[in-house]
DNA sequence: ATACACCTTGCCACGATGAGAAGGTCAAGC
DNA sequence: GCTTGACCTTCTCATCGTGGCAAGGTGTAT
């Protein structure tokens, strides 16, 4: 019954993931070209649907798309040990264990120089404050190399 | 002593913010655009490097530029109200906590697909079943009750 | 004079997505 | 037939912060 062929609107609706998008996962090849009606418009079937979705669901978890080309993989080898994609998944974990203390190191920090601040009329304010010293000036203990600087991996979700 | 000029290369080593990205930030206006010597080489002041490291400190706790830009405003302006400061503060504290619950809900679920995982040789992987069925559809796993079940927190191996 | 470190500008790339332009295709209604 | 409107095609540009590379000028030390 799903056998229908569809043109990439509708692809689009039933799998949640933009036209825009599927374009886009074609043009990097993380799913292959589709086949072409005599229009030109690209047909999709169930299965393809099926594809966009996994992709779609692996998203919304944080997976990147190199991720997902492997997940992609793995998916349609029907002889993948399950180890492969559990480490595959917990490494993700790993990366999200990482990127949320990196935000959570910024977010107290940030609230412990604003809850000295009173938030009032007058224009003193430890926060600016704050900002303007280095982080590492502001320690209780001194060390040196300043352990508190994170770099984000220049991905923002 | 700091009154003394530099190029950028130091005033980047100064800074922690690289000679790259203080050209940059001229470019899109963040900072001003610097002075130039004879040899067309920008020039740089104590000062400047003060504010190039609150600019650093700022994008290390995930301001965002044009943040930073209201930021600078408020902290070369004498007579603010220390209320807005805070209120940017806790608004970008607020943005924090929404992107630390997105992860958090990511690893959460990505945590339960991997727990059902045996992560052996066989390929069956709840992990790739559960990437394939639409969020929604998810609730429960009636194939393997007793997993589900009785461990409410498992943990991966 | 020659080497080398530093500076300049400019373009390309990343990742995932959105916006828009300019044009072809299809199906329904007159 | 013809028009309309929804849908499709490709293309380019923008986001955001950063890195890389290239080609060329400058400054200083040997």
């Amino acid at each position: 019954m799903n056998d229908r062929q569809m043109n990439i609107g509708e692809a689009a609706r039933r799998s949640g993931v933009s036209a825009r998008m599927i374009r886009h996962y074609e043009s990097i090849g993380l799913i292959p070209k589709a086949p072409r009606a005599y229009s030109g418009y690209r047909a999709y079937s169930g299965n393809d649907v099926h594809t966009l979705r996994f992709i779609r669901q692996a998203r919304s978890l944080g997976f990147s798309v190199s991720q997902i080309e492997q997940l992609l993989g793995l998916w349609r080898d029907q002889s993948r040990p399950s180890r492969r994609v559990k480490a595959l998944a917990l490494a993700h974990v790993a990366e999200l264990e990482q990127r949320i203390r990196e935000l959570g190191a910024m977010k107290r920090t940030l609230e412990q120089l604003a809850a000295h601040c009173h938030g009032d009329e007058r224009p003193e304010c430890p926060i600016l404050d704050g900002l303007a010293v280095p982080a590492g000036a502001r320690r209780r203990s001194p060390a040196r190399p300043d352990l508190t600087q994170i770099k984000p991996k220049a991905r923002a979700c």
